[in-house]
RNA sequence: GCUCCGGUAGUAUAGCCCGGUCAAGUAUGCGGGCCUCUCGAGCCCGAGACCCGGGUUCAAAUCCCGGCCGGAGCACCA
């Protein structure tokens, strides 16, 4: 129990912590919370706490600042100096009814198109709970559509996931379990959990927007039975029959009112040819997979919500455990279409070049133009969310964090846009020594230069005669004259000065260079008419060592990845 | 239209379940300064938010109700 006394210490305390923190004024509401955080059990003397709290409230608040903080230092001196409040480390929620070891968590991609950011960070999602619980991670490849799905895009998945470090402890295919599949359908229509079904797709769709009962639904097992083996023998032609479940046809939940689990696609398969004519559908694939798998944890967008519950009834009719669900908004960024029928349509359309285009957010294009995996795993680990909420991502964000990590391993690189020519007079031809970054021992490239040597053209348009600005590593000038579009300047004895404007610079035969520099597609409601600018400039010789693929900094200008012979991809500034 | 689900600084988040150490923490972006032979990195300082309205309570970002705004689903796609 508390004593009156400790609470009218404490009122007091707080009181004039509270006035000190607050220009002299303290508030009643406040201090009440502060006295019962540090006693709880005053709580069931709330009454009491509070007119202690208002006498010391109105005592305080009558003394001038410099007693407030003498009383203060004399009663809790430690409340004068702010203690720093701690940056927790961030990190993941826990997953619900998870424990070590028993984790089973699954990627489920669909290989009908590209890898995009959203599907990375879902698999680091997953491969990071994977890591903390040491659980197990599948690979699975969702691919019960033989119409859309193709060989190539299977590879995109697997390279992707591994460029992103995501690392899987099996692979498999949905497609590779079709005779399970049958069995488990014909265990379901001898429960009379299934029904074949000879609607039409107009009819059919009427029956479910309206919630009526299909009349196919009371036949007899035998003559189900009998359809579905024609069907599977391929006696029947597509759109000539389905297989639904037997579910709620008023439920609210439209996914329960007897939805499609197999249909005829009449279509070859890029893995299986034309071995099978009856493919589940998606519920009913990933029903039988995710138990059969032993998955635990289903971590995947909100958009598949209102098909836990029919996904879980059909296991639940096989017997089959049913997994916990984690549900999120999907992943965005800003002005970034992520759907693949948006970037096929652009693409189609000529908007962008290609998959790999560089202002796309699949993920083939992330890593051509700069984006490090470690950057994408940060990233999720600090800026991403597992809530229903809607999130739009900067790609500021991203670009922070990316930078952060290639900084210290990124060499530096003179670069100068729009060149203009600079005649020096007074300094010899020489060789200037430049470190190739400012902080990290990477050693120097030489750059030979003569009397001719070539700037910015942003720069020279700022200079007149008279200026002063000094060539980086190499020497100081000041402006003579302008001559055509170039400038005559003369050397000047010295080195680096405080506020002397430091410029880089290229020597006479050096090459020429492209940097294509992307941005985002849309702004607000339309295209963004700038989202692919394309600098032209000189660059120094050393360029040549440069590989394809490798990240620089060309000073004052950005970091680049270069994307080809003569030509960069500008990653972020 | 019907059914669900959300709403904390410009952006992303912590806190919400379990009301009080929250007149709200962090990162990024922004403004200023320091440092630096880059407009990069690093360091320091600053401004910036609980969607609105009611209710419950001594006390609401947190619980309840209503509104507004946003998102998702309503395929023989996944």
């Amino acid at each position: 129990m508390v004593s009156v006394e400790e609470i009218r210490r404490a009122a007091l305390k707080w009181a004039l912590k509270n006035a000190f923190d607050h220009e002299g004024k303290a508030q009643v509401g406040p201090v009440v919370s502060k006295v019962i955080a540090e006693f709880p059990a005053a709580k069931s003397v709330v009454n009491q706490v509070v007119e202690a709290v208002k006498e010391a409230v109105s005592w305080v608040n009558s003394l001038d600042s410099q007693t407030i903080e003498a009383s203060l230092s004399e009663i809790a001196p430690q409340l004068l100096t702010e203690a720093p409040k701690k940056a927790a480390e961030r990190q993941l929620p826990d997953l619900p009814a998870a424990a070590e070891g028993a984790v089973v968590l699954r990627l489920p991609p669909e290989p009908s198109g590209y890898m995009h950011l959203g599907h990375a960070f879902h698999g680091i999602v997953n491969y990071l709970y994977r890591e903390r619980y040491r659980g197990f991670l599948w690979l699975r490849f969702e691919d019960t559509n033989p119409r859309k799905v193709r060989l190539e895009y299977y590879d995109s998945y697997r390279e992707g996931y591994k460029w992103c470090g995501v690392k899987w402890d099996a692979e498999k295919n949905n497609s590779d379990d079709m005779e399970l599949y049958y069995d488990y359908a014909r265990r379901l229509f001898e429960g009379g959990h299934l029904y074949v079904c000879n609607c039409s797709k107009e009819e059919l769709s009427r029956q479910r927007a309206e919630g009526v009962a299909c009349s196919h639904r009371s036949i007899d097992t035998s003559w189900h039975l009998e359809k579905w083996d024609a069907m599977l023998s391929g006696a029947m032609s597509e759109g000539e029959a389905v297989v639904r479940f037997a579910g709620d046809p008023l439920s609210q939940n439209t996914a329960l009112r007897d939805p499609v689990l197999f249909r005829i696609v009449d279509h070859p398969h890029p893995l299986k040819g034309d071995r099978y004519i009856v493919w589940p559908t998606y519920d009913f694939a990933v029903a039988v997979q995710d138990a059969v798998c032993g998955v635990t944890h289903v971590l995947r967008t909100s958009e598949f919500m209102f098909r836990d519950a029919l996904q879980d009834a059909i296991r639940e009719r096989l017997g089959l455990k049913n997994p916990v669900y984690v549900e999120y908004s999907r992943f965005e960024f800003e002005g970034t279409p992520l759907s693949r029928r948006r970037i096929r349509e652009l693409i189609e359309r000529g908007v962008v070049g290609g998959w790999d285009d560089p202002r796309l957010g699949t993920v083939t294009a992330a890593r051509r133009r700069g984006i490090s995996p470690e950057a994408l795993r940060e990233f999720v680990k600090f800026y991403v969310a597992l809530t229903p909420s809607r999130k739009i991502y900067s790609w500021e964000l991203l670009y922070a964090i990316n930078k952060r990590i290639i900084d210290p391993k990124t060499p530096r690189l003179f670069f100068t846009p729009n060149p203009r020519r600079i005649i020096i007079q007074g300094a010899g031809r020489r060789i200037v020594t430049a470190p190739l970054h400012p902080s990290v021992d990477m050693g120097s490239r030489p750059i030979e230069v003569g009397e001719t040597v070539y700037i910015p053209g942003s720069d020279a348009e700022r200079l007149k005669p008279g200026d002063r600005f000094r060539l980086k590593y190499f020497v100081n000038l000041r402006v003579m004259d302008m001559n055509g579009d170039g400038l005559i300047c003369r050397a000047e004895e010295g080195g680096p000065e405080p506020g002397l404007q430091v410029i880089q610079w290229v020597p006479e035969g050096s090459a020429r260079l492209r940097v294509l520099i992307p941005d985002q597609l849309f702004r607000g409601e339309g295209l963004n008419v700038e989202s692919l600018r394309i600098v032209e400039g000189l660059v120094e010789p050393y360029e040549s060592e440069i590989a394809e693929g490798a990240v620089v900094q060309f000073e004052r200008f950005g970091y680049c990845v270069k994307d080809g012979p003569g030509r960069y991809i500008f990653t972020h500034r």
